[in-house]
DNA sequence: TGGTATATGTTGTGAATCACAACGAATACT
DNA sequence: AGTATTCGTTGTGATTCACAACATATACCA
């Protein structure tokens, strides 16, 4: 919480700043005045702060041509990087990604059988001290983890991956130990939702809802008022787990007749006839083939996925639906056919303004949002930039 | 938005010390230093400035017999006071409440046949003027409407409140220009959440979830990160209509297998034998009568609320879900049976914090959810005291 | 080619805010 | 009655941001 003195001011108005041109792109001086209704004193005063702790660096302006004086650019320095870490069944992926949001390497680690916890953070702590080692002159904020199950963030502990067979693992304490970086870890879907919001499909956009098909199911994910939608633990945002029909089938976590038991990317793969696919060969597939069989599993599915949207734009009005993996693709299969669905059990008002849309980001996703996590203390107080 | 100057800093100040001793109620000046972190001469300035725009007042010490010179106790000043409006279908009701909380008259105007939404701001206009008349020495800050239905909180428009049967009528801007105060409007459900939230059971806990039963229908209001989810157009919160059931009954909105058309204060009034019953009435009853087509009629139901709260709390993971009219009574039925059928719905994690509880207001909680709204300008800048 | 308008960074001054230390005031404890 | 404790008040100082004047750099126009 702010505490109202002067100093905290001083401390809010520079991670307005640097949250500014990180979220936002690099941007000229005069902008970063407009933006944040400062005096261009202040932010000259605010920019050369920020430079000298080696958080933005400044570039000549690019001539577009506009009258009067050209302003410097002022950009987050890509030399500033957080570690991505997401294990998921079959690899753990670790990203190096820049304060500029760019994505700098992808070290990608595949296994055979599914580790456990432990071995899981001793094998992302190796990859993260090989990377310090190869690439120098970096300055690592800290490390962001993305997991497929449920976190507490207030400590990273993973209290249930059912994929991953991880039940109350603790993950982020045994990694900063292993790395000695500040760890923070959260919910995958949830920092998809996170990258969308701020580089993907919901930019300006405060409320957004981001769901995501895997092959291991769905997950989901909820910007409300432009923050992260984390509850009380961190555990809001299980969209795949709404109740949308009477079956019998269970999803992963056991619970009958939900958006995930009853909506599989498993099903779609069947009645393609295909044995497994690329995310790209089903979008593709699933584009070509309307046969009947074809028709009749999809028109199912998309029923369902209408209904849990329209659950979750009953409860929480957003701008933006975003839909991820193979729910892109059936979104992209008959757009038409969806929206149907959704306004079958949604009502009028909410339902006017919101768009419904594929992803916008790709394999980088997940990379960016856990990055967006790792960053997050430092956009909160730059000041406190170390190491 | 704070724009980051020093006058803004003051501002955030001022709104943060009346905001404190306008929710946690009358507290020292030493208390208010200890909530706020702010230095003591601090404090005693904002609260000067505070009590010379005549918004809190300083009374002595209570002698609670601690050691050290007695701080004077900062209350809001119970003469400004905002109008909080409550059309329903049986009735107008206008409240006269203080910014200290307190509920200072209260008037009810009866109608047999439903007004229209013009006929209603005229209603609204007389008795606010009325009221200021008879209430001499009132410093009014505003006026706050709960509407059953769904409202563009932008403008107050009500964009639909089926059983008024008003559909895109205007009500705050005519209520603003026949009374010459500033008007805001929300669904009541919402202003009942906030309500609970900052005086009733949800006090202290950032993430609600509040669900009211009433004759009409069921309304939801959600608090996230301890604000009010509004969603993008204020549209947020409807809990009542989410999917729970395959069923073909329709709810007020015409949507199927919903809470609403499942959950209905109507069926459990038939299977009691009872033609029409006060809230406390229909609790009293549900209470005493334990017979099985009772039972079984309160378990169908109480399965269906189970089910939706299950729905709410995976996506939201709240500390508390607070229940209001008759799905209290439900709840007082048979807790444990809620508990169940929450539990055969919900994950793990999210469930295992919260805690179920029946609404701590009462009939006033309207009143004081609206008013507010109403103060809502003044608390986020307590300079702008007028009139 | 030179002058003007426009847009922006920089510098110095001033106003406002809050922190801190010293002091005074009012109560409880011994 | 004296002391310790708690808290409000006052005066001083440090920090921050706003504002005005000036400097700089480009586009536009004649």
């Amino acid at each position: 919480m702010p505490n109202g003195t002067t100093e905290e001011l001083r401390r809010a108005n520079l991670a307005a700043v640097l949250r500014l041109v990180y979220s936002s792109g690099a941007m000229s001086r005069a902008l970063i005045g407009r933006h944040t209704g400062l005096n261009r004193s202040t932010v000259g005063s605010l920019v050369t702060t920020l430079a000298g702790l080696g958080l933005v660096g400044e570039h000549a302006a690019d001539p577009n041509g506009r009258v009067g004086r050209p302003s410097p650019i002022v950009q987050p320095d890509p030399d500033v990087v957080a570690f991505a870490v997401n294990p998921e069944i079959d690899a753990l992926t670790l990203a190096v990604v820049g304060l500029d949001g760019r994505v700098r390497r992808t070290v990608r680690s595949e296994y055979d059988d599914i580790p456990g916890a432990a071995d899981a953070v001793q094998l992302a702590a190796r990859l993260i001290a090989a990377s310090r080692r190869e690439l120098a002159g970096l300055r690592v904020v800290g490390v962001g983890v993305a997991v497929p199950g449920q976190v507490r963030t207030s400590d990273g502990l993973v209290r249930n991956a059912p994929h991953l067979d991880w039940h109350d693992e603790p993950f982020a304490a045994p990694l900063a130990e292993a790395t000695g970086l500040p760890v923070r870890a959260a919910n995958d879907a949830a920092l998809g939702a996170l990258a969308e919001h701020r580089f993907g499909s919901g930019r300006g956009c405060d409320h957004l809802i981001y769901l995501n098909g895997g092959a291991s199911g769905i997950g989901g994910g909820i910007i409300t008022g432009g923050h992260l939608l984390t509850g009380t633990a961190g555990y809001a945002g299980e969209l795949g787990h709404v109740r949308v029909a009477g079956g019998d089938t269970t999803d992963s976590a056991g619970l009958r007749g939900t958006l995930e038991a009853e909506v599989t990317r498993a099903e779609l793969l069947s009645v393609l006839g295909l044995a497994r696919a690329t995310p790209d060969e089903l979008h593709a597939a699933l584009l070509a083939d309307h046969g009947p069989a074809v028709r009749a599993v999809v028109a199912r599915q998309v029923g369902h996925l209408g209904t849990a949207l329209a659950t979750a734009i009953n409860l929480l009005n957003p701008d933006v639906v975003t839909l991820g993996g193979f729910l892109a693709a059936l979104l992209a299969h008959d757009p038409d056919a969806l929206a149907d669905a959704v306004n079958r059990s949604v009502l009028a008002p909410s339902s006017e303004a919101v768009r419904i849309v594929p992803a916008a980001l790709g394999t980088d996703l997940l990379a960016i949002g856990a990055a967006g996590l790792a960053f997050e203390d430092l956009l909160a107080d730059p000041a406190l930039a170390l190491a």
